[in-house]
RNA sequence: GCUCCCGUAGCUCAGUGGAUAGAGCAUCUGCCUUCUAAGCAGAGGGUCGCUGGUUCGAGUCCAGCCGGGGGUACCA
């Protein structure tokens, strides 16, 4: 039996027990954790309800502390209860019986931890979308915490057992792409033999995504005829619609030139995030969606449902509007949103929503597939193409793409307006599915504090200097590159290596930095919940010590280094100790009950009950869509084996009994902190 | 104007209506002959922005105010 089954048949009971003795039925029974070991594993503040509403219903004051008696009892039958204890104004607290349990718990460890990353394919599809970086520049930090909370959000779904698939959506005819296009074009003069000849002879340290990374901030001067201050030149914006025109239309030049320019960044950023662990399924372009003809679809439906309103007058004459009514309209703004312009052409957020319809199922279109990339395991990732394939076996073989039950867009929440309309729209598209359907996972922004902009070289006005923090901006060349921070971090890393560990092969050591220049990256970005925005610091970005990534795979490459020196005879002495205390009248019932005992027992018990919650932190963190929340948890039990690593030497520990509880715990311990980290996408280096 | 988010230790942040509000960093003091000190222990540090309300119980819920940030495009 987990914990989680224990804890459930528990509130059972207390419902049960309520409902005899004093005839009321309780909703909702809240269970919570003591705040110290020694008051007890469990605790119900249930009396205290208990004692509102029987005084509701009877009119009878009754003390709390006699409420929490009365029920007190039918707590105590169960067996894997040692005892029960009324506490405080009235808590009723539950204290475990702590050898069976460690016994089931050991032997749940290896089944429990495999069931955890098993799939269960009965499940509807989630979905969920994340990195979605325009391909016109490399990535910056800001990114990559849409990254990694999509990235690390998937992971935890999965360990909870659903079945998700990922995309990344590549938003390849928009205007960020026209204006590095506008950059080659009209600044480099360059044709798209001069820009693969360019790429070709790019130095590995600044490849192509770095090169428009910087000529994307240049094609920003140029429509303001190179002054920073002065204004937008309509001439020169006049080359940006023309080529954003002729990238939608396609099949021409310019359009070629765009599609080399957008796939190598797209393949630069898989590159930049494959170093972080991230791949998606597929990658879903707009460029598809345009040409096969997902809106003029969605706006049938749209129309058909009523879902756009055509407005004959007004300010908005001639478009084709959502209403909005959460909104209130002042003469600044609208409070419709509109779908389609006047001129017919429709906006971003009417191509979302077709592309929602999609993700769900209720287009009634699909994409054609073509492989993108194989990674060297074999995992492989498609993208999306006008045209079919002709090659039917890799048809076959790949999966399908799109209708899945919710959909999870991890965007950033400057967009939640957008997002409403998307989710408002589909909704209205599809009442049977409405809006819980399209779920926006949404986060704040990562932000360069002045302190970061100083040491990055960038020269601040003095307003931006008093601001809290300064938006890291593509446009303006303002951000910390993905790839710079990785290497900065493998640098580090690599430097405590060598000194720690002159033993090992070059390769190791190269392996074991990366995987710690990993591990800090996405714990520094997964510690933060998604509300809270990131003022980012390089010395806190760059740490390896304390509430860190690095800290938590320490601990468990500490807890590892205890089953490779200790001996076999040790191993299957504690297995079968452990083993044999799971018989109530054995004598090492007795034995291992006694070692659980008084303050050090306690002590240990506490370790192997936090261990034991990793599968309701997984629940917990998925329920919440708040990859913060695992982080959290992977940190505490880190840091409490930490704790028990220090008071208690193993290996050497002389008393059998004590000495197989100490391994056992240990154990599940490594093993709850490996799954732990998993799920958070860092990896548990041999050395450290 | 409307709307969403934030305000908790010197700094950066956690904190499903429950017991004495916690981490990390920074400061100070100890601990490497140990299963590796990327570690452990200890100390100092709090009017949980303010004022009311609901509740047996409020950092948490409600209302109002004060301060900060975002959104509210026929941009993406």
């Amino acid at each position: 039996m987990s914990l989680r089954q224990l804890q459930e048949t528990l509130r059972e009971r207390v419902r049960a027990a309520a409902n005899e003795t004093f005839g009321v039925t309780l909703e909702q029974i809240s269970a919570e954790v003591p705040p110290r070991t020694e008051l007890g594993d469990l605790a119900f503040p249930v009396a205290f309800e208990l004692a509102k509403l029987i005084k509701q219903t009877t009119g009878e004051k009754r003390p709390p502390r006699a409420i929490a008696e009365q029920l007190k009892t039918a707590l105590e039958a169960l067996p894997q209860i040692s005892r029960v204890e009324v506490a405080g104004a009235g808590y009723l607290n539950i204290f475990y019986d702590r050898a069976a349990l460690l016994s089931s718990l050991v032997a749940n460890s290896e089944a429990g931890t495999a069931s955890l990353s098993a799939a269960t394919n009965a499940r509807p599809k989630r979905m969920v979308e994340h990195t979605s970086i325009n391909p016109n520049k490399a990535a910056h930090i800001g990114h990559v915490r849409n990254s990694v909370i999509g990235d690390t959000f998937v992971r935890i779904l999965r360990a909870a057992g659903e079945t998700v698939e990922v995309q990344n959506y590549i938003d390849n005819t928009g205007v960020q792409v026209a204006d590095v296009v506008v950059g080659f074009m009209h600044i480099e003069r360059m044709t798209l033999e001069d820009i693969r000849a360019l790429d070709n002879s790019l130095p590995p340290e600044r490849p192509f995504d770095y090169y428009c990374w910087d000529l994307y901030t240049r094609v920003g001067l140029f429509y303001r005829n190179d002054d920073p201050g002065g204004e937008l030149d309509p001439e020169r914006l006049k080359l940006r619609a023309e080529t954003l025109h002729a990238i939608e239309a396609g099949d021409n030049p310019t359009a070629t030139l765009a599609d080399y320019v957008a796939t190598r960044n797209v393949e630069c950023i898989l590159d930049t995030m494959e170093r972080l662990g991230i791949r998606y399924d597929v990658l879903p372009r707009e460029y598809e969606i345009l040409h096969l003809h997902f809106w003029d679809k969605a706006f049938e439906r749209m129309k058909e449902t009523g879902a756009l309103h055509y407005q004959t007058e007004g300010r908005n004459k001639g478009c084709w509007v959502m209403p909005f009514e959460s909104h209130t309209g002042t003469d600044d703004h609208e409070a419709d949103k509109i779908i389609v312009r006047s001129n017919g052409t429709v906006t971003y957020t009417g191509k979302d929503i077709a592309y929602q319809l999609w993700k769900l199922g209720l287009l009634g279109l699909d994409f054609n597939y073509k492989l993108f990339r194989t990674y060297s395991d074999g995992q492989k990732t498609w993208i999306t193409t006008t045209e079919p394939q002709a090659d039917s076996e890799t048809t076959d073989s790949r999966p399908q793409f799109g209708g899945g039950a919710t959909v999870y867009n991890v965007i950033d929440s400057r967009q939640s307006y957008p997002q409403d309309i998307v989710r408002r729209g589909v909704a209205a598209v599809a009442p049977e599915i409405g809006e819980e359907a399209s779920v926006h996972l949404a986060y704040e922004m990562v932000a360069l504090s002045p302190a970061a902009c100083e040491e990055l070289g960038i020269r601040l006005s003095a307003e931006d200097r008093a601001r809290p923090h300064i938006e890291m901006s593509g446009r303006k060349g303002l951000g910390v590159k993905a790839d710079d921070l990785i290497n900065r971090l493998e640098i580090n890393a690599l430097s405590e290596v060598e000194a720690r560990h002159p033993e090992i092969t070059d390769e190791e050591r190269r392996q074991t930095a990366h995987q710690i220049a990993v591990g800090a990256l996405r714990y520094f970005l997964l510690k933060f919940t998604r509300n809270t925005v990131i003022a980012f610091d390089f010395k806190e970005a760059l740490s390896f010590e304390g509430e860190t990534g690095p800290y938590c795979q320490y601990a468990a490459v500490r807890a590892n280094a205890i089953f490779r020196k200790l001996d076999d005879a040790a191993k299957v002495s504690a297995t079968e100790i452990i083993n044999n205390a799971s018989d109530s009248e054995s004598a090492q019932r007795q034995e291992v009950a006694r070692v659980l005992e008084g303050e050090s027992g306690d002590e240990i018990w506490s370790l192997a009950v936090l261990a034991a919650k990793l599968d309701e932190a997984i629940k917990q963190s998925a329920a919440a869509a708040e990859p913060a929340v695992l982080a959290k948890y992977t940190f505490n039990l880190a840091r409490a084996f930490n704790l028990f690593y220090h008071r208690h030497r193993i290996i050497a520990e002389e008393d059998a009994t004590r000495r197989a509880v100490l391994v056992s715990v240990a154990d599940i311990t490594r093993r709850q902190l490996t799954a732990a980290l998993s799920a958070l996408g860092i990896e548990v280096p041999e050395r450290m």
